[in-house]
RNA sequence: GCGCUCGUAGCUCAGCUGGAUAGAGUACUUGACUACGAAUCAAGGGGUCACAGGUUCGAAUCCUGUCGGGCGUGCCA
């Protein structure tokens, strides 16, 4: 059997299987975990247990026939049978190293790859035009990001493209905003023969003032928000003065959100909108309509997308409303329709938000029910919670506004900055490079804050604990990765040099070759879970190992020559799956802090 | 009303398809810088896993109900 890139979990499954299967029971028994009493041993298999009903036996019976067939397992130290059941078993320090050496000659540090290399479009950052990003942005991007690189790390093929908000009903809102504030210009002349002015009508500020004013009047002026809506449908249709005004808007407007999520080191592979779905629509209206599925009901057209045996009462999804204009389930369908031409996708996800599950729940029945895509596609909502204030409810600033995105990472900025200065080695860098560094432990402590807390939950958004200088933070992770590096670097200027890997000599140095070695079976879990928060644990169980083994042992000052340089190689390749794991984060390590 | 979801230490959160003594961080108490970076490390106390039943050899985890919070529920996204 081909054994490339097995954990050693899944390296032990396949051993304690095969003892399974020799001793006639079902092998799937032998599935092996990592040990929740890692006092007694580093893996375990409880498949006795679960095997005792099936075949009506004493399960002490069982595991001891597994255990005996064990004993000979060349990579396996130990391998005991505790009652009523347990098997509990340790590999040898010989294979932990073996394993190790693997990390280290291998670019990949030896992780696993996917069985099957699958083809995924991502939809995520989600942004409107004519709107500044803000702290609502925030989950999208960062869960997004991790989920995309992880997913292209494991051998994936991936698209990740923004999906703009470009073609809604704001469209139409900022249109009649602009209208009320400068009739006179050409775009409204619908005489107007053109060409339409190269050079926009307004700057970004403009436009970053009208849509919030336009969103708020639309609220208490019905008048107004009819022209809006009225506007949005001209636009969808083509009306040139509406086109070439919607091109500066999506213009300015992409420029500035390109900047934005760079600061946020968020890179998307593509920045489709709902816009570029629009030459779809009408082929998609059409099959709806050839497949029967779409029909008029209060002026609306709607597909029934409920299911007889449905325990909740899912309303039939709108793709047309009463006065002919789009909304977003047409573009969502739509854009499906274009994913599935451009990417041929064998999954679609969605990292939004988890209130639009019902959404989503439509879109994608009657995506199916269409067949806009094959049978086999898979389209998930891969939902994420709420971002609550201290208080429970959604986070507000203190005058009871969104905060922009710019407004939070200078605050997180401005915050390291000034820890920075507290620090020896760090107020030796130049303000420019100060920054520089002030800006990636923001955005890390940002980030880590977001990305620790299980995504399908709702958490407390709290800038203070994420910012503070101890406990599970971004900047705790960072601060472990740049003091590794100083270690080797001045290991480097003394001469000495990362050597050949010896046994663990202490049981710290065991846990962190171990907590190496499972690294793998979390990125697996990551992907299949599409949450990133195993990843930060995993970070946080390996940057606190070292940190203790750190602490345990002088390396730089080790008398024996050859301990030193085993120990500079194990912190090496500490190194190097630290900085492997905050790259799959979007974290960034700084020179020093 | 109906549906979804959550309830784990004072606080913020983990807890993989059911397994052994439920774990981190924080806060609190204490200890460690004339040794590679103390944004660090070590030690201690802190729990009826909301509540009540059920399934099981075994439940924080699965099922039912109750209470409490959040969200959704045909023309915003």
């Amino acid at each position: 059997m081909e054994n490339k890139n097995l954990t050693v979990r899944q390296t032990l499954s396949q051993i304690v299987s095969s003892a399974f299967e020799a001793c006639g029971y079902d092998p799937e028994l032998g599935a092996v975990t990592v040990s929740n009493r890692p006092d007694l041993c580093q893996f375990q298999c409880n498949g006795a247990l679960s095997a005792a009903k099936r075949y009506k036996k004493n399960p002490a019976i069982i595991a001891q026939e597994v255990a005996a067939k064990l004993q000979e397992e060349p990579i396996l130290a130990k391998a005991e049978f505790v009652p009523p059941g347990f098997l509990n078993l340790d590999v040898s320090d010989a294979y932990l190293i073996e394993r190790a050496c693997k990390m280290d000659s291998d670019v990949r540090l030896d992780l696993p790859c996917a069985e099957k290399a699958l083809s995924i479009v991502v939809d995520y950052g989600g942004p409107n035009v004519a709107k500044p990003l803000h702290i609502g942005h925030l989950r999208t991007a960062i869960i997004g990001e991790s989920l995309v690189r992880l997913a292209r790390f494991l051998g994936h093929k991936v698209v990740g493209d923004v999906h703009l908000g470009d073609w809604g009903l704001q469209m139409g809102l900022i249109i009649e905003g602009l209208r009320a504030q400068k009739p006179e210009l050409c775009y409204f002349d619908e005489t107007f023969g053109g060409p339409y002015p190269s050079e926009p009508p307004v700057t970004l500020d403009d436009l970053n003032e009208l849509y919030p004013a336009a969103s708020a009047r639309s609220k208490t002026d019905e008048e107004f928000k009819a022209a809006a809506q009225k506007a949005t449908g001209e636009l969808q249709n083509g009306r040139p003065g509406f086109v070439a005004l919607w091109k500066h808007f999506l213009s300015l407007s992409v420029t500035d959100l390109k900047k934005s999520y760079a600061k946020l080191d968020v890179d998307f592979d593509k920045w489709l909108g709902e816009s570029d779905a629009a030459p779809y629509v009408d082929e998609m209206l059409g099959i709806l309509k050839d497949k029967g599925l779409s029909y008029v009901s209060d002026g609306a057209l709607i597909v029934d997308v409920a299911k007889e045996d449905d325990e909740e009462e899912i309303p039939p999804i709108i793709i047309e409303k009463s006065d002919g204009s789009q909304l977003y389930g047409t573009t969502d369908l739509a854009t499906i329709l274009q994913r599935e031409r451009d990417f041929d996708p064998d999954e679609i996800w969605y990292v939004v938000d988890n209130r639009q599950s019902m959404h989503f729940k439509q879109v994608f029945r009657c995506a199916h029910l269409a067949a806009l895509v094959p049978e086999e596609t898979k389209l998930m909502h891969i939902g994420f919670g709420t971002m609550n204030g201290k208080d429970g409810k959604p986070y507000k600033t203190r005058d009871g506004g969104v905060m922009r995105l710019s407004d939070l990472i200078a605050t997180v900025t401005d915050a390291a900055r000034e820890k920075m200065a507290e620090s020896a080695t760090a107020s030796v860098l130049s303000d420019e490079e100060a920054a520089a560094c002030a800006e990636k432990i923001g955005i890390a402590a940002l980030k880590i804050g977001d990305l620790i807390n299980h995504r399908t939950k709702d958490y407390i958004f709290d800038l203070d604990r994420f910012l503070a200088s101890e406990g599970k933070t971004g900047p705790y992770l960072q601060y472990a990765a740049v003091r590794i590096h100083s270690v080797l670097e001045k290991a480097e200027a003394q001469g000495f040099t990362p050597g050949k890997l010896l046994p663990p000599a202490s049981d710290t140095e065991r846990a962190l070759l171990l907590s190496l070695s499972g690294v793998g079976d979390t990125l697996l879990r990551a992907f299949s879970d599409h949450a990133p928060n195993g990843i930060c644990e995993a970070l946080f169980d390996l940057t606190g190992l070292f940190n203790r083994f750190y602490y345990e042992n002088k390396i730089l000052t080790c008398p024996d020559a050859a301990q030193r340089d085993s120990w500079l190689k194990l912190i090496s390749i500490t190194e190097r799956m630290i900085s492997l794991l905050l790259s799959l984060l979007a974290i960034q390590v700084p020179e020093k802090m």
